[in-house]
DNA sequence: GCAAGATGTAATTAATATGGTTACAGGTAA
DNA sequence: TTACCTGTAACCATATTAATTACATCTTGC
């Protein structure tokens, strides 16, 4: 199992949008750098636009960032695309048998200990913005020239 | 997407194989409790022999554990079950445009991030051990009687 | 030795999720 | 009106999960 590539094409079209400022980022341009089809950017576009990460218009070329670049973190985006439900990330199984003590108590005894882990990793992801990624792309580009 | 509940149903049999000490764990009384079949319990119970966490010996009636109580995390069982690979929590997408400054970026970029996060969640489950587990599910017994 | 009963493991299946693809409705601007 | 874009639904191939069935293999008791 592993989470949904979504959520890292989600990071790579914001960096993109940024760091092609200057041009118009339509999906089909968009859709070249990621490697995919375009309607699957408009589809995770449309994601980020729910979460007011972007501003895009039906008719209207290109998209443009909603929020200035260090306000956006990972975990931001994360749950734009919505790789992971609240509290879900771990499956627990259903229908233990009540008879046994260990099976009528297993979901509740485990539950919050899953809930931690998954809040670990979601404040790992909010620790980080897209200006971070944006910076390190345009830093190991320039180590390569 | 969320990850397999072989990890959830591996913690089940481990506080079930403790708190059953007295009996036989076999694995159609472990299935009995988890309420699925023997056989997905044996191949479960197959990765936490290898991982060295039980012992169960073919044609022998019933498992144990192999280690004290309070030396077997969360952590431990995550890895024994494999529902997760090594650095592969989250994936990123292939093949990203080379001739983008994103697209041959992107991958070494928020490589190392996915990986601090994934981290961050795996240190969590570290912190937790089937003794702390077994001592809540009594716990939760008492308070209902 | 042999029958009974357990574990080990492979093959099959249904259900579900993912990502790609196509198609087209609807909006915008020249 | 034309050209081009976004929004979205429908469909498909593929992968994964958990359940199920079946059977080989091992151990013990007789």
């Amino acid at each position: 199992m592993s989470i949904s590539s979504r959520f890292a094409v989600g990071i790579h079209i914001l960096a993109l949008i940024e760091i092609n400022k200057g041009g118009v980022s339509t999906s089909e341009y968009l859709a070249a750098s990621v490697n995919t089809n375009p309607a699957v950017i408009r589809k995770i576009m449309g994601m980020l636009k729910n979460a007011g990460l972007v501003n895009v218009r039906p008719g209207i070329a290109g998209a443009e960032l909603a929020k200035n670049l260090s306000e956006i973190t990972l975990l931001d985006v994360y749950k734009a695309v919505n790789v992971v439900q609240e509290k879900e990330l771990f499956s627990i199984h259903e229908n233990p048998n009540p008879q046994c003590p260990v099976g009528r108590n297993i979901q509740n005894a485990i539950g919050p200990l899953f809930e931690i882990a998954q809040t670990a990793l979601e404040k790992a992801l909010g620790h980080v913005t897209i200006e971070d990624v944006v910076k390190d792309i345009i830093e190991k580009e320039k180590l390569n020239h």
